[in-house]
DNA sequence: GTCTATACGATGATAGAC
DNA sequence: GTCTATCATCGTATAGAC
């Protein structure tokens, strides 16, 4: 698994973006973490704007493979809910960098890319209100406005990336199983 | 309630903060967005810094006195913890651009100022921490990994800011309602 | 693949006129 | 309170030597 030289300057890149945000991360700092002179980054890569761009659209496309996976199912409501809580927490896990640049430096994507990710955002956003929908319809979801719903999950499982480095003792299958639990059951208990 | 032109300068810097992101914001597009030029700034603010620094330690002080109240008080957990989410709520609807900037730029303050923001913070997570252990002793609350509870509850309230506008329709109260239904009794019918 | 040298626009901030 | 003029610095990026 030797990455090549783009790769090395992309990851390396990720982690200064998460700790900084894109906008305050030079083209400088990222050539001095690795050991040589801005100039030399660009005989690999064209610009800053196509680091942003591989990253964010590379999790995106994560996002929209899984969830179009769950979709395809035959499954029910809850079932599907759980498979995208799984599908959150294993990019978090794979992508955690990716996801950092996804969530906060979206905005800073050039005109074409920027759209693509708002398409595949908006598309993502839908299905999931879709099952939400759905589980209410049927009656295995409670009665609540399905966008906060969609809003209380989503901004959990988005957000993850900053919490779970942090304590990352936590087992993987051990946050999947509470996580359901949490979202589904709450945390009062009955 | 006429502004100052140094409150006005920050209101207006706020809103552009939330856009863009600290970093990516000029003098000149704050000077630009208030009609004036840049140097103009200069006769009411001491710098770009002192914007972010009143913006995020107003909005930290808010959380801060807010949790002291909570926790002053004699209630149960469960009473605790819809208190803070109505906290949140609040602070979301009168603090919308600060909370932004909170969230997300608090790592370009400087030295002396992030430090009072992390300790803050801590203290304010150390707080609410202690309000779910309590309520997993005593049976109130599930037997779910406490850092998980913490967690889940304080990314949903923390990222409201970016969800309240678009569907700024809902009413305060159906969002109070429905927010902590959800969260204490999950989604799932029983 | 990396370097040095350099172009050149944008940035935060100040001095001093009005 | 706002302006013009200016400064030093840093930003992305390119050209060409090694």
């Amino acid at each position: 698994m030797k990455l090549t030289r783009k790769q090395e300057i992309i990851v390396i890149a990720s982690k200064l973006f998460k700790e900084k945000g894109f906008q305050a991360v030079s083209m400088r700092d990222i050539a001095k973490a690795m050991g040589i002179k801005a100039s030399s980054l660009y005989n690999h890569i064209q610009g800053k704007q196509e680091i942003l761009s591989t990253l964010i659209l590379e999790v995106a496309h994560e996002f929209t493979n899984g969830m179009n996976a769950v979709v395809s199912e035959t499954l029910t409501p809850i079932q599907k809910i759980e498979k995208i809580i799984e599908l959150h927490i294993d990019i978090t896990v794979n992508y955690s960098e990716g996801l950092a640049a996804l969530n906060n430096d979206w905005m800073h994507l050039e005109e074409e890319n920027r759209k693509s990710y708002i398409k595949m955002r908006d598309d993502y956003e839908e299905n999931f209100r879709s099952i939400i929908k759905e589980g209410i319809r049927d009656k295995s979801l409670t009665n609540n406005h399905p966008e906060v719903i969609l809003f209380s999950i989503l901004s959990t499982l988005r957000t993850l990336y900053l919490w779970y480095q942090k304590r990352g003792k936590l087992d993987e299958n051990v946050l999947k199983k509470d996580m359901v639990a949490i979202m589904l059951q709450g945390i009062a208990n009955h």
